[in-house]
DNA sequence: CGCTAGAGCCATAAGAGATG
DNA sequence: CATCTCTTATGGCTCTAGCG
């Protein structure tokens, strides 16, 4: 039963994803997965995490993410392309999601110069820890993007993010009072290609931070499926990264030794 | 699994700014 | 100067969350 629940909503992730630029309702994925659309709005959530209006949004993101970074196609068509009707919504959804204009986007490579966090909001406090941890067999990760998000899905400014170099412990300090959840990425190899089997996840949460109490929360990270939401927040570079710690503790090596 | 109120998304249009 | 892109306001409507 759990599997064919499963099944129906990959069924109905593969409808997206081949009708990028169809105008898809949900009553339409509920009939690809055979089930009513109050009943598959449920599962699909059960499933994924998130509701099947915001998948479809974010794979229309992430198709318009590849398509900007490996065509010469304008933004105009590439709105149209992945479904929308209005390059003026495309724009505003794709800066509030990506983090950056789609026009900077395409300048930057698919990059983004730095992450930009929300301001504190008051009442902070709480801490968020715990040990990053991947698979002992396959390709190691290479640098690991987290986040703190309001959503099971990386999109906008997060309340707080680090980069680790490899797996390891965390720590976030000065967490806003909210529910948060602990997003994790790792790509080894080259980000633009944004190859499957080279990405790997782990999505943490609900975390409810309340006051100044310590949470304790493990991500264990885990090759990227199918049913996974994509990242649509623009990451940075990670070999300019890696390049710019490396130099960083170059600098600090060479104050020591003067 | 069905229903419904309200939140949020999208289309449209106009204008400003950037670019070649 | 023409073209492209981005921003913003507005109104309609779709979708989600919550209840039964």
């Amino acid at each position: 039963m759990h599997d064919s629940v499963e099944q129906a909503v990959e069924r109905a992730i593969d409808t997206m994803r081949s009708n990028l630029s169809e105008q898809l309702t949900v009553d339409d994925m509920a009939r690809a997965a055979m089930f009513s659309k109050f009943h598959f709005t449920r599962i699909f959530q059960r499933v994924t995490g998130i509701s099947p209006g915001r998948f479809l949004s974010a794979i229309r993101l992430q198709e318009a993410k590849r398509l900007l970074t490996t065509t010469r196609l304008n933004v105009t068509d590439i709105s149209l392309r992945v479904g929308y009707n209005s390059v003026g919504t495309f724009s505003t959804r794709f800066t509030k999601s990506v983090g950056l204009p789609p026009t900077t986007y395409r300048r930057m490579g698919g990059f983004a110069p730095r992450i930009p966090t929300q301001s504190p909001t008051g009442l902070t406090q709480g801490t968020i820890t715990g040990q990053v941890t991947a698979p002992t067999h396959g390709p190691a990760p290479g640098l690991i993007f987290m986040g703190l998000f309001h959503h099971r899905i990386p999109e906008g400014p997060p309340a707080h993010c680090a980069i680790l170099e490899s797996p390891g412990a965390y720590h976030f300090t000065n967490v806003p009072d909210g529910t948060w959840y602990l997003l994790c990425h790792s790509v080894s190899g080259d980000v633009l290609r944004l190859q499957q089997d080279t990405m790997m996840v782990s999505a943490v949460g609900p975390l409810v931070v309340c006051g100044r109490q310590t949470l304790t929360a493990d991500a264990h990270l885990k090759q990227v499926s199918k049913m996974d939401p994509p990242v649509l927040l623009a990451l940075l570079d990670s070999r300019k990264a890696a390049s710019e710690r490396q130099a960083r503790r170059e600098n600090r090596a060479k104050l020591y030794a003067a």
